[in-house]
DNA sequence: CTAAAAACTGAATAGCTGTTCATTTTTTTG
DNA sequence: CAAAAAAATGAACAGCTATTCAGTTTTTAG
């Protein structure tokens, strides 16, 4: 076992603060040059205490990791929700992650790192992604034309990933709503009737 | 100046021993983890030889970084060629860079890191492409679908990008030729008529 | 052949870090 | 309220690293 879950109420909250200033030192820092001395000065509590719940930095991250993963399934999800037409999902889902990018631009800083703090890591979480892509998209199968849906659900997933880098090449200036939809518009017009006249 | 040429043959040599050494060591064990010490280990030299020619660890990656987007950018200029066609471009630049990943597997590694290491490298590095795209797109804007030509460049890019990955997530075996031509061909059809029925 | 320039060396420096554990404090339970 | 369980502490340890620099070797140019 590699995290022990704290029992009472208190210990809950000193958890919570751990990953919250984690959070912030990995994004800010990188998890590299972030130390469990500076995790633990930033929560204001003794490095020990660290110890008591994780079993060690590398733990600390993979559950920061897959919990961003969860957040954002479920924060899609939600604004998805029930709903028949393939691309009205896609629209939807789109603005949905470009608007949980705005809130949580650590996003990419997050997950991005996996690739050099374990490969492992990486891989697990964008094969998670694609095969629960896939599936979706082969309910939805008679909408589609015809073509291989690993190349497709990569393919969507990298135009949503991209566009939410947005914000990023340009000062981190957030997204207004009515950006985000134009942003979706845009790209439903693609996925509708291609790109040329 | 961070970096200093050298100027003989010999000294030449032993430059292009450190990127070669640098590449491998930043891409098995990350930028943090690599050592001066292993670098130039690896490249069978000592320690102080490598500041003869880069000020620093982080001009060494600098140099790194921007020598891959030279070398891919030069690799995929050559690979479309002349050619009118947009959609022909398009065709040809995303094979050329599933190509190029083939050949070169530790190019996310190294470019995303970049993420961590300096923010600023990031962005610096993808504004370039997008910047170099858009003005690609606004060339041909006569037989392109009326669109924001930034989004339309990092959603193309966001495709080649995932795409690329598709090797990683299968346990680094590499495309043949003809899954290159499969996964080009089934981009286009999207492209030219849309994803629906 | 001989300065001068270029290339090369690697020990020394000064400082930092993940994890442990013996001890103390707080909370829970009956 | 007392004993047991849970939570919290932080000094100590053992090991690692980017960069410098004084001195040596090799190459170049006239």
């Amino acid at each position: 076992m590699e995290i022990i879950l704290p029992k009472t109420k208190n210990a809950k909250e000193k958890f919570a603060r751990i990953i919250e200033a984690a959070d912030n030192e990995f994004y800010e820092h990188g998890y590299e040059n972030t130390t469990i001395a500076s995790i633990t000065s930033a929560a204001g509590m003794a490095v020990g205490t660290f110890y008591l719940y994780f079993k060690d930095k590398l733990s600390l991250y993979h559950y920061i990791l897959f919990d961003y993963q969860e957040r954002l399934r479920r924060y899609i999800q939600a604004r998805i929700g029930v709903c028949d037409n393939r691309l009205e999902k896609e629209k939807l889902g789109l603005i949905a992650w470009l608007e949980f990018i705005n809130d949580n631009p650590r996003t990419y800083n997050i997950i991005w790192q996996s690739l050099i703090i374990d490969k492992k890591l990486f891989v697990d979480y964008y094969s998670k992604f694609t095969r629960s892509y896939e599936r979706g998209l082969t309910k939805d199968k008679s909408q589609l034309n015809e073509i291989d849906f690993k190349t497709l659900s990569l393919a969507l997933m990298g135009i949503s990933s991209f566009l939410g880098l947005r914000s990023m090449l340009d000062n981190d200036k957030k997204l207004t709503p009515e950006e985000i939809e134009k942003i979706a518009n845009d790209i439903i017009k693609i996925l509708k009737e291609g790109l040329f006249k």
